[in-house]
Parts: C-alpha cells; sequence; structure tokens
DNA sequence: GCTATTCCGACTAAAATAGTCGGAAATACA
DNA sequence: TGTATTTCCGACTATTTTAGTCGGAATAGC
C-alpha cells in the first residue's frame, strides 16, 4: 500500500502555494528547486492538477501556479485522485466485475475500504496543514537558506504601493 | 494511491483460510483455482504469509495452509504489510531524512498520515469480515459452482467419526 | 514408492513510474 | 518591438515494480 511520488508531489507543491498564497504566484521554477523535484515532472502533474480546477496558471514574467481556491477548500483526496487518477483499492475500479464479471467475495471489503478511505484524506485539507505551529515561519526560514525571496519580494511590493499612495 | 493485487490477493486469500477455517487446512491449488490466481505467484505470496507468522503450512497429502491465530486475532494491516512489505507513504520511509537529510516541510504530514492508515487498517479484523450476514453462505455456494467441497469433505469426516464410535 | 502438497530460488514479461527533451504560446517589461 | 520569463504541450525513455513462470527439492500420507 504505497502512495506514489506523483501523489506526494502534488500533495508538497500545492502545499507550498497554499504558503505562499498571500505573495502572488509561485513558479515551478521555485518549488523545483526548493523541493528537489524535476521542473519538467512538475509540469506534468501541474497539468493535471489545472485541468482538475486545483490550481491556475499565469503565464508570463511575474507569473506562476495559484490556488483556484481558499486552502480550506482543498483537501488531500482530491490532491491525490487529480494526479494519481484514483484513490481505489478495489481491482475492478469499483465496477464490480472482479471474478469471471461477477462481484469477488471480498468486492465489498474493497469498496468499502476505498471509501472510507477517501473519506479519510478528504477531511485533511491544505489550511489544516498550513496553519499547524510553527510551519509558517519554518518555510520562511526555508526559503532564505534557498534563496527563495518570495515572500520578502511581495512586502516590497507592498511598501512600493504605500510609498506612490503618500506621494 | 493504490494497493497492489499483492496486498489485495493475501487478503482474499487469508478470507478463504478464514472462512474455511474449521474445515482443516486449504490447499493454494484450491485458492488458485477459486479466485483465478496462479499457483506459483500464491506460493510466494504464502511464503511471507508464513514468514510474518499468519499461516501455518502443512505438508503432504490433506496438507495447505491454516490461520495461525483465531481470525479475530488477524487484521488486514498485518497482512498487507507482511505481503506488500509496508503501509508507509512516506518518501524517507519515516525516516525523516526525506530533503538532503532533513526531513522535508511535510514529513508530519506523511508520517501521521501512514500512521492514521495504520491504525485505519488494523482495526479490520479478518473476522469482522467473515462473520457478516450472508458470507458463510454465499462462500458455500461459490464452493459448489468451483467444485470445492472442502467444507462437504469435513462433513463427511465428522458423519464417519461419528459412526466408528457409534460401532 | 507414489502422490499430494509445501517450500525455495532464479528467471522473465509487462506495466507503471519517474523523468527527459524540444519547442510553442502568452505576457510583462524595457 | 524585442527579449526574457513563464506556462503549456506532446512525444520519448530509463528504471523500477508488479505479476508471474519454471524447475525442482523436501515432507508426509497412503
Amino acid at each position: 500500500m504505497r502512495l506514489s511520488t506523483k501523489g506526494r508531489y502534488g500533495v508538497t507543491a500545492m502545499m507550498d502555494l497554499a504558503i505562499h498564497d498571500n505573495a502572488g504566484p509561485v513558479t515551478l521554477a521555485d518549488i523545483s528547486q526548493c523541493q528537489g523535484i524535476s521542473l519538467s515532472y512538475l509540469e506534468q502533474l501541474f497539468a493535471k492538477l489545472r485541468k482538475h480546477k486545483l490550481v491556475e496558471g499565469v503565464r508570463g514574467p511575474g507569473g506562476g501556479y495559484r490556488l483556484s481556491r481558499p486552502a480550506d477548500q482543498i483537501n488531500v483526496a482530491e490532491i491525490i485522485s487529480a494526479v494519481d487518477e484514483k484513490v481505489d483499492v478495489t481491482r475492478c475500479n469499483n465496477q464490480g466485475d472482479c471474478q469471471n464479471g461477477e462481484r469477488c467475495l471480498t468486492h465489498d471489503l474493497w469498496s468499502e475500504l476505498s471509501e472510507r478511505l477517501y473519506t479519510f484524506l478528504s477531511g485533511i485539507t491544505l489550511a489544516q496543514f498550513v496553519n499547524r505551529p510553527g510551519i509558517h515561519e519554518l518555510a520562511i526560514q526555508r526559503d532564505r537558506i534557498n534563496g527563495r525571496f518570495i515572500l520578502a519580494r511581495r512586502q516590497a511590493e507592498m511598501l512600493n504601493q504605500n510609498r506612490q499612495r503618500i506621494n
């Protein structure tokens, strides 16, 4: 029973977007560097996330990706489903034709298991995780180590805006 | 997020043993035929189940496999762990060296997820499933279709014993 | 001694995973 | 208008895992 890196990368990356949510779009290059995931591979994953309307892409300089909904309305189950196709442990994709066209003896077990698994994962939202004590501070610290000044950059922008308003 | 056939076959086969628990050892040939799993492959799986002390093999004619503990003391998590190696969704096998030797930002998420997943699967015992209404009857019916008279055979034996006692 | 069964290890085909590559389209900014 | 930055797209490839085969040895009942 395992989660492919696709699913793990997907959730990790979404978490990254959630953490930097109020600081403009996050580029895949940033995520790639920080999390040690190849850029091209991330692109593939984000294509799926976009198709499932979990993220929005912004092209051009200053662009990147942002969550298409607030972090408290995105759960782990949908992310994994989006990139990993399914959260299903039945043999027959829940069609009930597992054994010679009939449902096998254990079909109900797997079906129920899948459902409970999905429910379980649905209960975990991005926000829940991002709001854990210390996570935000840790993220900023990590960003600094990685030479990633997205939060600082955003602060500078806001300062600029304030200055212009004053003038 | 998926369960390999290894895990699924493992649980299905164990379920089979549980259903026929009071009818002497079950041969892999029987399971192979009924569940449509190759015999050699089953042998591999049962080697693991045996190593993890979940089943006991009985060699020779009339032999087969039986559960090494009552069905209410065997849960799905251990079966899957035994044949599928692990129920773990972390990247680092829970070592905490996920990102350049340090624990990644999402390590705790995965770690906790794995734990909850395991706990969840631990809560489901073979007995729970076998004792569902109708399962036993369905199993006997299936056995009959498959020309598998293990339960009937056992009944015959008991009749014999009774007869001998009477004589 | 024959047959049914587990037990064991090495081999293999097919599928999934994880990733690369090359380039096109959009857009901000100079 | 050009250039740099970014997403977007599809085809290709290496590696790993899965699912399975094969041949034969050990054990035990009849």
